[in-house]
DNA sequence: AACAGGCATAGCTCATCGGCTATGTGGATG
DNA sequence: CATCCACATAGCCGATGAGCTATGCCTGTT
């Protein structure tokens, strides 16, 4: 039972797939060949990578004759910014509860 | 050579430990043991944890007489929003919901 | 048809890590 | 001082996972 944000969690936390994909976020769309040069990895690891972060929904793979082109999905890190955002509006909201306190006691 | 994203990353992929960060996040400072009732793994398990989460910077721990309590420090998620907003700036996109925390976390 | 190139898959090894139990440490309490 | 309690540490084990090499599959080329 894994839910969106464990997915997501999980797979940027391998520093070489997160590289793979900041470079498909910086550099737009490359194939698995112009990737794998400068990965710092083998070819299939750099193909199993690609395919767990396809996985995630965080890249998009094109075929075009014999090679893969694959580009980032931006839209996929929403769960991410909406799990922060959550955290930080619990803190903000205990922080201001805080304050009200304070105030009333200080009446 | 691990920087901050790896540590944030890393240490928040795992489910167990983000929910103990979630519950600090939700329900403010809690002892060991309090979190211990409800995480569904053992103590020294959630100790562990919370160690982990501390040299990440996600939790700051109180001494309180032979009790520990734990609290979410929020700040710690910084580098991950900026991370976020850095992938999100390549593509020219709206996120509502961070340039919100952006500047709220701005103070 | 035969071959070469680009990528995916298979199968293996080794390190990492999350879980456990047992034990240590240090503060309260009688 | 003896004891109990809250938590931390130590040590072990099984699962997970990231890397490799070898190989298969498909496409384009000659």
């Amino acid at each position: 039972m894994s839910d969106a944000h464990d997915v997501l969690f999980r797979t940027l936390a391998d520093p070489t797939r997160r590289a793979l994909f900041e470079r498909l976020c910086r550099e737009g769309e490359k194939t698995v060949g112009a990737l794998t040069a400068r990965a710092g990895v083998s070819q299939p690891v750099v193909s199993k990578h690609l395919g767990i972060l396809k996985q995630a929904g965080l890249v998009r793979d094109r075929h075009e004759g014999r090679q893969t082109h694959y580009s980032a999905q931006l839209g996929a890190l929403a769960p991410l910014v909406d799990w922060t955002s959550e955290m930080a509006s619990f803190w903000q909201s205990r922080f201001d509860a805080l304050e009200d306190l304070l105030k009333r006691m200080d009446q």
